[in-house]
Parts: structure tokens; sequence; C-alpha cells
DNA sequence: CTGAAAGCGCTAACAG
DNA sequence: CTGTTAGCGCTTTCAG
């Protein structure tokens, strides 16, 4: 160790460093580092630049370069709550993931649903100088735009605001729940009962018009006495059981993974086998729950990763939500396991 | 909607329009804004000032101060899942919300564990002048140093390297484990099996070390063939069931919330009430298993919310891992719940 | 083909 | 108390 301390604090090589060593100019060097298409540098002088940047271990200063030419290379991700859920962590891997692959970085900031926070990290990011930002919750819901984010351009990821004028990437909830329902279906089951949350919600609403609509198409029909309501939680799909059982329903559909998880439990205590004596399908495809069930639970998985990369894609224009709406709604796929 | 397109692009007010309007230099605009202490500023041209900054809707621009500060406010995060467990999320909200605290902004990266990505992400970092980086893994283990991470001040969060030289922070699992114990101790229990992973890792060893401490201390012993081996999921709880029972042990303590939840499965099928017949301790404090079981989970929780705070504050010096280890353990706290 | 020079938006002496 | 003036590291015309 030759500084003290624990800093090896940039003894910054800038690019008039390498252009010295290299004999050239700054333009020069500019040039060969950013492979610049017009240019012509001869081979000799590209080369020594070259070496002068290997042997000083010359790094472009990203900042210095934003400052000049005026654009960032930064996108802004805020989200209501980065770790409530396994969940929020999905959305900045796919949104960091697709960033990178256009050359952005991904700056995040977590707001815990708290305005003031949330204008803060607004005001950062513009300050920042972001290109755009992705402003996001961890489940799917409407909510109301922070007046900070019209501000810069912003897309909304598991959320949405009618009439804001913003687009947004949200989960496809009635495919996602006609997919549950088709996926019954397709074993042979007619009677299927619904768990469904108590909580009004697109999730609500959605996967209840999907399992209404796979069951019509199917022309088995919807009856409404085969929906039952509960709490979206373990406590909700357990205190279900026995109602699910008395209608007399061969495959039940859970509003979420955590209801197929305590209505695991109601299942088993009355003895009941999963899926020989009735078949269960959950949703959200919530990793550390699902697929380590006994048997391991068949559900439709909630996108998290597609919804964050769709998001920047979304930002940076490469893809574009439909109108009216602007809403992109992304596929929930149906993950196959063992108890169906 | 005025502006074509989405863009509400950067129309950029910048220093010199608010030194123009307010009819003032830019360095008073500079002083203003930045409340410089030694700086006198007449209330007249302040107030005029501020006015101007208000009436453009001026806002600094982040990397034009940093580029002439030659100091920036980046922390940057690298995580190998940023994704893949529950866990990730709450290093990046720690470390978020303490790098805040201090001024500076996270800058975050996924890296998949590839050696690749993570230069890359790394040499992206140092080419915006991050202060200083995280490199976190999403369980605790010891890792080999990626080469470009010497470039830079950085720490290591719930993961380090004996001999690298650089700091780390991790959780206690000795301490967590002798927690874990001492509360089924207190519970009563003097038979208490502890059923570990076999995998090799701090928490394989620290977790029974601290067993063994606590047992010792309470005057119990330690008995070998209470603890079983098991491998680190649902499936290995639920195997070691058996074994557990007929060993006598009126307690037990999992490696893990998964391996808990397996056993839960397991000791139901043997008509075993918890915690009236057998209380069962876990380890993680995974929110989506622990706190739904029936009954609800007793157990320890990994710190990582505070694992990603404690980082940044050792990265800015605040605080400082004790020689020789250069591993600053945070402590893992009980969380009672229903199944002691 | 290559270099000089003018900025990008802001800070920091240093003069007045 | 406030304005001038150099830069920070890089890009980008525009000459040569």
């Amino acid at each position: 160790m030759s500084t003290s301390e624990h800093g090896k604090h940039t003894p910054s090589v800038t690019m008039r460093d390498v252009a010295k060593a290299a004999g050239v100019s700054v333009a020069t060097v500019s040039h060969v580092v950013n492979d610049k298409a017009g240019a012509r540098i001869g081979a000799e002088a590209r080369r020594r630049v070259q070496e002068a940047v290997a042997a000083l271990g010359y790094r472009q200063n990203a900042l210095a370069k934003t400052l000049s030419q005026g654009t960032s290379r930064f996108i802004g991700l805020v989200a209501d709550a980065i770790a409530t859920t396994p969940f929020a962590g999905q959305i900045i891997h796919g949104a960091q993931d697709e960033a990178w692959k256009h050359g952005y970085v991904l700056l995040v900031a977590n707001t815990d649903g708290n305005t003031a926070v949330e204008n803060d990290a607004i005001a950062m990011m513009l300050e920042h100088q972001v290109h755009g930002i992705l402003y996001s919750t961890w489940y799917h819901r409407e909510i109301v735009v922070p007046e900070a984010l019209h501000q810069t351009d912003a897309v909304l990821v598991d959320c949405f605001a009618d009439g804001s004028g913003l687009r947004s990437v949200v989960p496809d909830e009635e495919q996602g729940g006609r997919t549950a329902t088709e996926e019954l279906l397709a074993a042979g089951h007619r009677r299927i009962a619904f768990i469904n949350t108590t909580t009004p919600s697109p999730a609500q609403s959605g996967r209840l018009a999907g399992y209404r609509s796979a069951l019509t198409a199917a022309g088995v029909g919807f009856d409404e006495s085969l929906v039952f309501p509960s709490e979206p939680a373990q406590e909700g799909g357990y205190a279900a059981t026995s109602r699910v059982l008395a209608s007399g329903a061969t495959a039940v559909f859970c509003h979420n993974d955590r209801v197929a998880m305590g209505l695991y439990d109601g299942l088993r205590e009355h003895g009941r086998r999963i899926p020989e004596d009735i078949a269960v399908m959950g949703f959200d495809n919530q990793d550390v729950i699902a697929a380590h069930l006994r048997p391991p639970l068949s559900t439709v998985a909630l996108p998290h990763y597609e919804l964050g990369a769709a998001g920047v894609r979304v930002l940076l224009g490469i893809e574009e939500p439909p109108a009216p709406s602007l809403q992109l709604r992304v596929a929930c796929p149906p993950i196959q396991r063992e108890s169906i």
C-alpha cells in the first residue's frame, strides 16, 4: 500500500496527459478513444494513442463528456418500495439490464411512498440530467402522479394514471387470469372455484375478468357462487377452505400464491390431496413460496423483470404503448409445476 | 401539451440565465443557491436571485458542479444478484437511504455473478467518478475480489475476502446462532436439535458455533447427535423430520426459514403441534415465509438493510471495521412470533 | 490527417 | 459585498 488510508483516489489521468504522452492533440485522442466515424486518424497516431491509454491507464470522465455533449446517459428509477417485496428487485433488475444494453446507467431512489421524499428524489434526478424517469410501484395500481414528474420524460411501471398523459407499463391481469383458468380447464376441470381478493385493484377485476372469459370461451359458463372473497394472504386462503370444499369444485384458482399457500394448509387439514383430490393454481409466482410448497405450486408469473425492461424501452422510444390508454400490457406466463 | 412527443426535454435554464435575469454575476448566483458560508451577499441581491431562480425554474446541473469541484457525489453498488432473492433488495434500500442521508446518490449495477459484466460495471462506475464502490453478494460468503475493484475505494457487503485489504460488512452469524438458541433456552428447552445446512459457509459454521456456545453457557452442553445435516431448503427440513423426532428434542433450531417451513410440513404429518409439542426457531426472517406460516415462525433476522447502510458508512469513513479482520459484524436480532 | 480553440454549467480564488 | 477570470475534462467545428 503506497497511499495512506484506503483511498486509491483518482490520480485522474486526463485526456491531456494521454495526448502529451502520445505526442498528439487532445482532439486526436478524443477521436480515437471514441472511435469516431468521420475521423480519419493515421494508423501511426492511433497506435501511439492506444499505447499511451494503456500505459497510463486512462479512463474517460463520463461526467465531463456528458457536460460537453449536453446529453446524459442516466435513467432514473424511483420506486415506492425497493425492498418491501421480492418483486421490486426484479423491476430494478430488468430496468438495469435494459438500460445498460443501450449504454445507460440507472440511478435508483426509494421513497417508501413518502411524497416529500419522492419530490426530492425526482429533483435530484433532474439535477443529474437524467434522460428520463421510471416511476414504479411494487404492486399494480392507479396512482396520482407527483407534480415534479411532469418536468421530464417519465414512464410509469407497474402502475398507471389515466388522463395524466403518461405512458405506462403494466402486467396484463386479464390475460393472466384467463391463462390460469385455461390451465385448469386443460386439465379437464369444469367446476373451478376462484378465491379472489376483497381489495379493489386492477388485479382483482382483471383476474376475475380473465377467469370469467376463459370459462365462457370453454362453454363452461360463469357461476358467481364459485367465487370466494378472501384477504390476499395465507390467512385468507386457509379461511376459505371449507367453503371451497362445500362448493364441490375440483379445482381452485387462487388470487395469489400466498392465498394458495393458506389453502394448502386448509386442504391438508381436511385430508385432501393436491392435485389428486383437488387442483390448485396460484398467481404471482412468488418464488420462495410457489416453487417449494408440496407439491410445488403451478401458477402464473407476474413479469416484473419484463416490466422494468419494457419501461426503459418505452422511455427510450424503442417501444410505444398503444393509445388511448398509453398502457403497454405485458403478458403473465403460466408456470407449470405439480399442483394441477 | 405544447411540445410534440413526450419530451419535456431540458430547456435548461443555466446559472447565467439566472444571473442575467437578476442583474448580478454568476458568482453571486452560485453563492446564494449554495448558501455559501463565507459569502456575504446583500439582502437585495439575494432576493433578486431567489426570485429569478423561482421565476425561471432554475435547477443546478449536478454534473457540471461535480466536474468543477472535482469531487463526485456518486456511490456505486455492484451486486451479484439484485433480484434472485428478496434480500438483495434490502441491501440496496439500506445503502440508498444512507447514501442519500449524506448527500450521495446510488448507481446500481447487477452482474448476475458474471465476471465480465462485473468488470464492465466497475469500469462504468469509475468513469462516472464514483466516490467508491459497494460490492455485494446476496448471501454471506467469501469471494475473490475482481481486479478492477482495487482501482477505487471499495467495501464488501455481505461478503469478505481475507487478505485482500478490503473492508467488509457482514452479518454476525455466530451471535445469530447464539441468539436463536438462547430464545429456545429461555422458553425452558434443554434438548434442542439443530438442523444445519450441509453447505460449507460462514452461516454453516457461525450458526453452529453460536448454537454451541449458547448451550455451553447455559450449562446444557453440546450434543453432537442433536445436529442434523440438511440441504438448506424446504425439502431438507421435511426430510429431517423423523430423525429429529427420534432424537427426543423438544425444540429445533433450523438453519433457515425455508428449512423450518419444510419441518412444519413434516411435523404436521406426524401429528405434532407447534409449539405445544415441539418448538421451532428459524433464521433469516424471510418475510413471505416466516410471518405467514401457521403458527408464525419465530426467527432471527438477517440485517440486510443494515448491511447496506453500514456499507456506505464504512465507505464514507463514518464507521471503521476493526483490524485485523476489517470485518464489521452486524447483529442479527431475534424476531419473536409464535412457534416457541 | 491533425491541431487550435471555443465552449458545456459551475466553482473558486482574487480583485475591486 | 460582488464581479472577473480561470479552469474542471471533454467534444466539436474549423483551419491548416
